[in-house]
DNA sequence: AGCACGCCGACT
DNA sequence: GTCGGCGTGCTC
């Protein structure tokens, strides 16, 4: 009915990534939608280009003969022009549900070459001989084309470079690159080819015995996605409960009915074991994206998504967006997995987008963890959700016994050591046993808190309850509201003198292994040492190999590999993720402790896991060590709503980036007082120093907005998107120009 | 991204 | 002067 359509030009290019007014001719009137791609004459020459409904309007603000007339609409019908109209109506979406530009918003969904025909690459390439070359190029020297000469010299250094990098970081003009090009100097190439990532194949369609609850599950997902209903359920089941054999039963029966599916997996985290096993069920139906991959073999992936070639793709978050004409079902396993929010600009979580997709398909989303976040969990005994419990491990097996052991005593027994005395005898019995050992150590989100080892008393902010950050200048900051005091000497707890910051890292221990333990032989792997590719498939099996009695590491140990031979997994410090200044530490503590216990006993013999902590009654700990996940929840849940963090509030993350520190914290204190005075009800914290405050020659500030509704933070984030354009239309106010505003929703990491 | 316009040095 | 190339700005 519409008279009038935003149009976004598919010009890849932020100058014109905002969208132009087109009149609607009668005749499209009824059949155009956000998402419709049409064709438009654009610019001088008004050159016929593609381009995205991304609204419809009855009112244009312009003349009517200020306006050109959309030419016409891509045939709707064709279910692969409909899948990309699909990605484009979810960018609109997520500009605004995350506050990113458009441009943003349609690079993360489209991906690259989104031609259809694809310019996947686009390659300048030097095609003249060196002295040919070099010929030319005293030339265009002595003609004064600086241009010509740039790009020519650029090239006999480098002789192929992207096309992009050549227009962007040379400042060529395209004008420039087919000047060379007549004059056969130069040659610009495309490539593109459709490659299959899967190198294996086996026919074997093999039969999957599912127990009562499983069974359960698939009947129940599978009768939603069959009646239509967009419905979200959370499989809660252990480590080793089979939740792997409920997905692909589950996709079975959807891909039966014609629509395809989409397994999300942690970055990393996909094991040869697990790809198999998919591929064992839908051979070449299946493929899959990761990072590894270049932008030109994911885009082959995505084309083959939606040219009906595979059913069933397996990748990161990224592969949220993979352009099936029909989903039917998106399936997040170990959901609460902190890989699944995006970082970059728009700041989007994989499950709120997983969500958005299923409602615009028709599809249904499946959850799957050990360990749920709060946010899905407390949305399940909400009811939004439907709750699975998988409680049973589906190969039989008893879960390891898990003790705690109290640091504070050890240093009253005056044991100053990293191992407690009972570590220490458990690890001495498996090296004499010959069974494995692995040590763990989460400096996951560590961030210098300061505690007491007497008493176990940690800092922390009178206003905002989570730990204080002991900095280089002495000073005890908090991560969300920015209070400072000097750091302490002497406990205000107890008095004690042993109170200071922790140093911890996983080379020290293994020195300390081996100088306690001379004829052990110690596996390190953290940071350091999986620096290259393959490094830390390697250290793993090696260690699944038997060709190392402990495994020393960070939480990268905890995922992955099943170890049958390990018996013992010690926590050399459950604290150290406990007080990592935001305020899902408990939870976060908690995912890593139940996912190590988890490490211990999986072969035949029964496992023993140690929590070496200095606060033996945190609940986060205690309900790790009881293995009772829903006791953990009520406790954590009760802290959540006492002082509104999500998921019993929302949070919104408002970011400033400047170079100029002084105009970084204006801008912040600006849009604070804007906020105050425009929404006198929100609850506004900050401004706080980023974490770091500079990085790569930026300063950052941030301020954080609680609200119980969604809607009101996506409401405040619009007013400061507007702020900031009419003060940049203003002209005067420099900082709105040279600060650089970033939103992030509901963040899981401190800035 | 691609096109027009205006500026600037080189040469009839 | 004018020719031609390069940078800049604009595109509903």
């Amino acid at each position: 009915m519409s008279k009038y359509a935003q149009v976004i030009i598919d010009i890849s290019h932020e100058k014109v990534d905002r969208p132009f007014t087109y009149r609607v001719p009668a005749e499209l009137r009824e059949t155009l939608w956000p998402g419709s791609i049409v064709r438009v004459p654009f610019g001088k020459g008004n050159t016929i280009r593609q381009g995205y409904v991304t609204a419809l309007l009855d009112e244009s603000g312009y003349e009517d003969d200020q306006l050109k007339e959309i030419a016409d609409a891509v045939s709707p019908d064709d279910p692969k022009k409909q899948a990309a109209a699909n990605q484009v109506a979810l960018a609109a979406w997520m500009k605004q549900q995350y506050g990113s530009t458009m441009s943003a918003a349609l690079k993360t969904v489209l991906t690259t070459g989104r031609r259809g025909t694809g310019k996947v690459r686009r390659e300048v390439e030097l095609t003249a001989s060196p002295a040919e070359a070099k010929e030319a190029l005293d030339l265009f020297e002595k003609k004064h084309q600086v241009a010509r000469a740039r790009l020519l010299l650029s090239l006999l250094e480098v002789p192929r470079q992207p096309y992009s990098l050549v227009t962007a970081k040379l400042h060529i003009t395209p004008q420039t690159i087919r000047a060379l090009e007549d004059k056969k100097l130069l040659a610009v190439r495309e490539s593109r080819t459709l490659r299959d990532p899967v190198s294996f194949r086996d026919g074997e369609a093999a039969q999957i015995e599912l127990n009562a609850d499983q069974k359960r599950i698939v009947a129940e997902v599978t009768a939603d996605a069959a009646a239509g209903k967009c419905t979200v359920s959370l499989i809660h089941g252990i480590t080793g409960s089979g939740k792997t054999e409920v997905y692909i039963s589950i996709i079975r029966r959807i891909v039966e009915s014609g629509k395809a599916a989409i397994v999300l997996i942690p970055e990393i985290s996909l094991t040869y074991q697990t790809l198999l096993r998919f591929y064992r069920y839908f051979g070449n139906r299946v493929s899959v994206v990761n990072s590894s991959m270049t932008e030109a073999e994911k885009n082959d992936q995505f084309e083959r998504a939606s040219s009906g070639e595979i059913d069933v793709i397996i990748g990161p978050r990224s592969a949220l967006f993979t352009p099936f004409p029909r989903i039917g079902v998106i399936i997040i396993d170990e959901e609460h997995e902190g890989s699944y929010k995006n970082e970059q600009m728009p700041k989007y979580h994989a499950r709120e987008v997983a969500i958005r997709i299923a409602q615009m398909h028709g599809a249904v989303v499946v959850l799957g963890s050990a360990t749920p976040s709060l946010a899905a969990y407390d949305a399940a005994v909400q009811g939004q959700y439907r709750l699975f419990e998988l409680t049973k491990r589906a190969t039989g097996g008893a879960l390891a016994r898990v003790s705690i052991a109290d640091m504070r005593e050890e240093l009253r027994a005056g044991n100053r050591s990293i191992l407690s005395r009972k570590l220490a005898e458990k690890l001495g019995e498996r090296l004499e046993r010959k069974e494995q050992t692995m040590l763990f150590l989460n400096r996951r989100g560590f961030s210098g808190f300061v505690s007491c080892r007497s008493c176990g008393y940690v800092v922390k902010c009178p206003h905002c309850d989570v730990s204080l950050s002991l900095h280089r200048n002495g000073k005890l900051v908090c991560h969300y509201c920015g209070y400072e005091q000097p750091s302490v000497k002497q406990c205000p707890e107890c008095g004690s003198p042993y109170i200071a910051g922790f140093r911890a890292g996983t080379e020290q221990v293994e020195e300390y292994l081996c100088a306690v333990y001379p004829g052990a032989r110690i596996l390190r792997m953290d940071a350091d040492t999986t620096r290259r590719k393959g490094d830390y498939e390697r250290i793993l099996s090696a260690f699944a190999a038997e060709e190392a009695d402990i495994l020393v590491g960070t939480q990268m140990i905890v995922k992955g590999h099943d170890f049958p031979k390990v018996t013992l997994v010690g926590i050399l410090l459950a604290d150290l993720s406990l007080h990592a200044g935001d305020y899902a530490a408990a939870e976060k503590t908690f995912q890593l402790l139940t996912q190590a216990a988890g490490r211990a006993g999986r072969g035949d013999r029964e496992g023993e896991v140690i929590f070496q902590t200095y606060q033996p009654d945190n609940y986060a700990i205690l309900h790790a060590a009881a293995q009772d996940y829903r006791g953990f929840y009520e406790e954590e849940i009760l802290y959540r709503r006492m002082l509104r963090y999500p998921p019993a509030a929302h949070m919104l993350a408002v970011q400033f980036i400047s170079p100029s520190e002084e105009a970084c914290l204006r801008r912040a204190g600006e849009i604070r007082a804007f906020l105050d005075s425009t929404y006198p009800g929100a609850l506004v914290i900050g401004p706080a120093a980023g974490q770091p405050v500079m990085l790569r020659d930026q300063y950052r500030y941030v301020i954080y907005i609680k609200e119980e509704k969604y809607d009101k933070l996506v409401q405040y984030k619009n007013g400061i998107e507007e702020k900031n354009e009419a003060d940049r239309q203003d002209g005067n106010n420099a900082a709105s120009r040279a600060v650089t505003t970033q939103f992030d929703f509901d963040p899981v990491n401190v800035f």
